[in-house]
DNA sequence: GTGAATGCAAACTATTTGCAAAGGT
DNA sequence: ACCTTTGCAAATAGTTTGCATTCAC
């Protein structure tokens, strides 16, 4: 769980005229601690412990400002689309388990450039974007199910 | 746009003591002959020519259903998660236009092979599932725009 | 005729908006 | 002091559930 340092997003919303307040900063930190996937509701939770007050509308708003950010990136799984997660990586993908939500970024837009070359040529489509998402069983989990399917 | 044949349907409903009802015909046809990725009330709208009292419940209800049968999937995107699209093939992904939404199915599993096994052993995640969705422009829209960003 | 499926109304969940009050700079 | 941001309440959007009625078989 590294320590997140906060002065670099104080920083750019300064240069834009914004604010650092105290729960931009408690969600900010919530999501740079989070190693799995959290929903708006769960930020709050954790974000309460920093800033005990703070309101469901705020963590929307923050968690919208961090997605701008390019910091935080919206999580689209077929089970829910309802979370959000850290995101260093510039063109990274999630991988994510689908027992406990821990999540690992992983680089992956060379990976996938043949892939789109190839889909632009068969359909004439112009490819602009994607959304990669994996599902799977973390390490842990793993272990914790040496049966099950 | 082909003319759908909703007779295997028929027998897949019938096989588990299900009913092909008017409704679900007019749901069945509308999405075997859609082109472009659809919500839920476009569905019901396009529904109503054929059954004109049709409920959005009972929309909601067979887009499951046919999600069950493999006939149609939910297509996921940054901007909205509520479009469901036909899908023919067995681990097809969609391209989608982000003008018009027109949505052309690809093969892909194949494609993607190797980058999932490359996650799986970089992270230790058993890789069990994906999500791909690709977004851009088709070739009508493209000729639309000769200009624009 | 029987049981599956429908459609309405209502419940529920997720998210957004309006606005007065609070707080960063 | 100024102007952004907050938090509440209320509005909105999307989806699900309960239940009496309808309809495919």
């Amino acid at each position: 769980m590294p320590v997140p340092d906060i002065e670099p997003l104080r920083r750019r919303l300064r240069q834009e005229g914004r604010r650092l307040t105290r729960p931009r900063e408690a969600v900010a930190r919530v999501m740079a601690e989070a190693d799995s996937v959290l929903t708006p509701e769960e930020v709050r939770a954790r974000a309460r412990t920093t800033c005990p007050g703070i309101g469901l509308v705020t963590v929307y708003r923050t968690l919208d400002l961090l997605t701008d950010l390019g910091c935080v990136r919206r999580v689209h799984l077929e089970a829910s689309c309802h979370g959000y997660a850290r995101c260093d990586l510039d063109h990274g993908h999630h991988v994510v388990c689908r027992r406990c939500q821990t999540v690992v970024e992983i680089a992956g837009t060379e990976d996938l450039a043949p892939l789109l070359r190839r889909v632009a040529r068969r359909t004439g489509f112009r490819v602009e974007d994607h959304l990669l998402e994996l599902v799977g069983l973390c390490p842990a989990c793993q272990d914790d199910l040496p049966e099950e399917a």
